[in-house]
DNA sequence: TGGGTCATGTAACCTGTTACATGATTAG
DNA sequence: CTAATCATGTAACAGGTTACATGACCCA
């Protein structure tokens, strides 16, 4: 249950239709935090039904209608419990397909898993240049808010990926001259 | 739809049953998948109408009877299809929730967030060492079996573990000092 | 005598994914 | 003229989580 807590956190920097919180969630918690647009809608579907957030619907002519979705009290207290709170073993965990390939990656050619590992490393690079958006997309949009202390934040999540890719990066490379070598 | 090739991938070094591949599968690939007991015995169920596995039923006295799994040549071609396909992108990102709550920390007070994070520092330390045990059962079960170049492998998924995991306490230390100098 | 392990699951629920629908406006 | 963007979603399904059930054995 922390998509709902990724929007609400959101909707406390301000007001904003699904189909804006659907472009800052993208553009700012994406990389640790991955959501559908659909899910995104049911969510405030239901968060409005806990009323964590109220709505207001502003007509705009020629366009369909704007649904502004606003953060209420509870929602705000909602927000800081959850900030609060210290769950939870699972973040420590990786869920990683590719590791698991390589996992059972004896029963294909070495040549076979160096190619994955060098097509692996080529995604790697091009999400970190994707990265690099996100970092500076951040950071003009922190120039905005009023608490200076969110970019000190911000800026610490963005560094979190940078490091992870280039992690993976590194793993990759050493695989491949293992595997080089005893073959 | 990767437990079931997790599932496969461990059948095809020998025949287990649901409770043995359950512990299996906990000891070797719960670092970076993580599957529920009850979800590997409904995985199994559809897995045996697929005819990917076939089962034998092994009675015996006292306890429940055994239920036997084996690989058939279909499961052993669709472990072999998965591990030759290129998949994909979701692999870079991470669905971390403890930098969600980072990103939003500008909310509670730093000295909160910096228990927080030393907390965290202890939670990866405690992982290590759950690491390093899954490590060396690796290898120990690597000796029995007939090709050693899993071992390669399983090192190889190792290593990124315990690589992963000193990237955290790391990045937990930096940002750490970060607020320590700003407050 | 009480708790842990062996071994099998079921049921209900929550979350995430994929595909589709609408219909006007604007940019290339 | 075509594609993309704006803005809202629904439906069906797949995958993951939590809680519970059974019953005998073994160990302290």
């Amino acid at each position: 249950m922390s998509l709902k807590h990724g929007l609400l956190g959101l909707l406390n920097y301000g007001d904003m239709t699904g189909y804006e919180l659907d472009k800052a969630f993208k553009a700012s918690l994406n990389f640790f935090w991955q959501a559908q647009t659909s899910q995104i809608y049911r969510e405030l579907t239901a968060m409005e039904k806990q009323k964590w957030l109220s709505s207001e619907i502003i007509p705009q002519q020629g366009k369909p209608n704007r649904k502004l979705y606003k953060i209420t009290e509870l929602g705000q207290n909602e927000l800081k419990i959850w900030l609060s709170s210290t769950d939870s073993q699972d973040d420590l965990k990786v869920k990683k397909v590719f590791l698991m390939k390589i996992f059972f990656s004896a029963e294909v050619s070495s040549l076979e898993t160096i190619e994955s590992l060098k097509q692996y490393i080529k995604q790697c690079q091009s999400d970190l240049d994707a990265m690099a958006l996100t970092e500076s997309t951040i950071t003009e949009y922190g120039q905005t808010v009023e608490d200076k202390r969110n970019m000190v934040y911000w800026a610490s999540t963005a560094n979190f990926g940078f490091s992870y890719l280039n992690l993976c990066i590194h793993w990759a490379q050493t695989t491949i001259k293992t595997l080089e070598e005893i073959s």
